[in-house]
DNA sequence: TTAATTTCTTATCTTTTGTTAACGTTTTGA
DNA sequence: TCAAAACGTTAACAAAAGATAAGAAATTAA
């Protein structure tokens, strides 16, 4: 896949946000840089300042923390999606999180000075703006969700809820990222998974 | 208190996210509202549209779900803070959630139909898009502190952070409401208490 | 292909949390 | 002011989750 297909990716999604006529289009282009990660790689480092805000044209990252020297599976993010360590990114201070592909992934990235760039430029300002105030509004709503997610259910609740609406998680993460993003151990997902099922057999 | 000194206050509060000169403020202020909850009063409840995005003058509320009929605390808004259940604000769905007052409280509000006509109006449009913008990415910071807290910490853990960092919490909320906005009982955060203080003891 | 690694399950034991109930204290509201 | 309600602690028991280890199955990579 060239630029241009990748670019043509990008356009197509931001539609659900912004619309850029030709000379907007082509002012905003001039501002992106393009990534392509191998499996493993990482798009963001703990201790060091996520400089970039990325759009996954092909591929998935994990977010995870390193609690006591274990890997802590936080997120996922998939093709079509965003990727950054928004907070990091936003405030410019070093992020807890690592960011790391899981498959050949490429991505289309907007660096903190680009953004502001294009927010002191009369041209995209305004739009872009509104670029960040939709995205921004959009990751807020999934965080209200993940958070009463925490408050309100049990660790089975939620893998049961999951499975209604996880589909990309089930079938393309293995279960001990799966566990840790419920917050819970590998070995207690396995117990739940039995005790789903069991009652069927019986 | 007079709604001229809590448009002072919010006036002020506001040069955080961005700056209105004399004709922008007229013109933004023609669109707010003015609630004064006592104590016990909803300013969301479960099942509606939540309509407006308020601004805590002085006061405080908590936010709920009712789970199996019972009350669950999942976090509390302070005076100088916004409080609003975002995600029905912002898609115009029915919330879950329920915001209660827990003291005498007064808020300075802009509805839905208010921010759409201030996003529309050539005269604020800018600065509504920014302040939309720093406002979600403000919160979009607090959550993602708040999801790695449950997918990295114990209730131990993080109970021990808000002794840290929670002064507000922990001083001005009954215990029992903490224990729900750290993901536990009462009972279990009772021996959390306990566990912590005896090692001190021996 | 095959050895190494990763992944998942299971078992055992420990720790923590949930549930329920009782009790004393504090706060609230009529 | 005083009865009722709310709040925090503790106890006892049940349920769930964490830690560790072992082993089988699947995947990966040389």
């Amino acid at each position: 896949m060239d630029a241009a297909t990748a670019l043509t990716i990008y356009k197509i999604y931001l539609e659900r946000y912004v619309t850029f006529n030709i000379e907007e289009w082509e002012a905003f282009t001039k501002h992106v840089t393009f990534t392509k990660l191998k499996k493993k790689q990482h798009y963001a480092t703990a201790d060091t300042v996520c400089d970039k805000f990325g759009f996954l044209v092909s591929g998935s990252v994990r977010y995870y923390h390193i609690i006591n020297g274990e890997d802590i599976t936080s997120y996922f993010s998939f093709e079509q999606e965003f990727t950054s360590s928004y907070k990091s990114f936003l405030t410019r201070t070093p992020t807890i999180t690592y960011i790391q592909a899981l498959e050949e992934t490429r991505l289309i990235n907007i660096s903190y000075h680009a953004f502001q760039q294009m927010l002191a430029d009369p041209l995209l300002a305004h739009k872009m703006e509104r670029f960040g105030r939709l995205v921004a509004e959009h990751y807020l709503c999934c965080y209200e969700d993940r958070v009463a997610s925490f408050i309100t259910q049990s660790p089975e609740e939620r893998y049961l809820q999951l499975l209604q609406t996880g589909k990309d998680i089930l079938q393309r993460m293995p279960q001990h990222y799966i566990a840790h993003y419920l917050g819970i151990t590998p070995v207690s997902l396995s117990r739940i998974r039995k005790r789903i099922l069991e009652p069927v057999i019986k």
